[in-house]
DNA sequence: CAAAACATACCAACCAGTTGGTATGTTGTC
DNA sequence: GACAACATACCAACTGGTTGGTATGTTTTG
């Protein structure tokens, strides 16, 4: 019966508070004291679960991966049949996610990698990871359409999934650079319209 | 006879610093002691041109803006009589630019307006402006390659524009999650595809 | 009751910004 | 063209608030 954010620990509170805190002023600018009080927590029960901040950053970002992993698990663009249609499902849900105000629906680790990558190696790896295994659980649907369609492109499967992600990463940054999720949405229309042409063609 | 490095004052080498610097470590994590540091200025220096960190940010901006301006007004893709090559080697040039060390070959404003977009208006306005004049550039050619090939796409000229600054920006965000520039280029490949299938294709 | 889960109080280092000052032009005036 | 009046460029030392982290409690739970 209970729900759970009343429920939840000082550890969960604290991932939870990180995710938005984050993703709206960035991880250096996000102090320690900040996300306590947006968890409702003391310091105490911060240093008590995490040992420092940079330990922080990496639990948040594989708490990032949990709560992506399920999204997507659990997304109806499975259902498809045909392998091209659940790249191009995938694509149209992660479209439908452009909702909202800008912090709710950009990426906690493309955020963090961007501050991180050279100073605090162990937050860029936990993003990596994280956008690395995201991208690979596309990667087989296309493979499978590659097969399908009997296409033998001069680009791979992996290549094209981690483009995927590289086109939203980049639609966040333009997203945040004007104020809105408009400039983001065209441009997944682009990349829809990319992988339409691409196991569409009539090549010359 | 004198060169520049050596004449240059304060603001230019504080400028210059920040470049670095910020592209290295973020705009959040970089210290006003660690620029004066790395322009080999003082303190009194930095307030006496920068009435504050954040007019420093603004400053960088637009400083990386007609840096940037420059380097792209000389390329050489330009000389292409067709407007499709222009655009062509417009990315290809981009794709050369992907040298050297991570922090060498991103990009200032998609670093900074990450960190600042919710928390710094001015600062998110001058890489707004820096992104979308940049893209700007861009448009007129792709607009002439539309009508050059006489087509009437369903999408625009700006939002291509726009599209191709989200794949670099994004392309960017996968090579420092990744530590190099390899899969930067690889996504720049799909960019070049993409822009092609666009413009030679035999639709249905 | 023992250990985990939290809270309170505190600290040393750090940070953006200030202060008061010097050195070197530039400008106006007779 | 000499000299006062002012402006610009820069510097070293300092400050008050903030930050990540710690030391030491108290409370809850199995």
């Amino acid at each position: 019966m209970p729900s759970q954010p009343a429920k939840q620990d000082a550890r969960s509170k604290l991932l939870d508070a990180a995710l938005t805190v984050i993703r709206t002023k960035g991880y250096a600018a996000t102090t320690v004291d900040e996300l306590c009080a947006a968890a409702g927590v003391t310091k105490g029960a911060f240093f008590h679960h995490f040992k420092s901040k940079e330990a922080l950053g990496v639990a948040a970002a594989d708490y990032w991966s949990e709560m992506t992993n399920g999204l997507f698990a659990e997304a109806p663009y499975h259902d498809h049949a045909d392998p091209l249609d659940r790249v191009l499902g995938y694509v149209a849900f992660r479209k439908e996610l452009l909702q909202g105000g800008v912090p709710d629906f950009t990426c906690l680790v493309g955020t963090m990698v961007q501050e991180t990558y050279e100073t605090t190696p162990a937050i860029r790896d936990a993003c990596d990871r994280s956008i690395s295994s995201h991208a690979a659980t596309l990667e087989a649907d296309i493979e499978a359409a590659i097969r399908n369609r009997g296409l033998t492109p001069d680009w791979t499967a992996k290549s094209l999934a981690l483009h995927t992600q590289a086109v939203l990463q980049g639609a966040f940054i333009l997203a945040k650079a004007k104020g809105g999720a408009e400039v983001a949405a065209e441009s997944v229309d682009h990349l829809t319209r990319y992988l339409k042409l691409l196991f569409t063609q009539k090549m010359a």
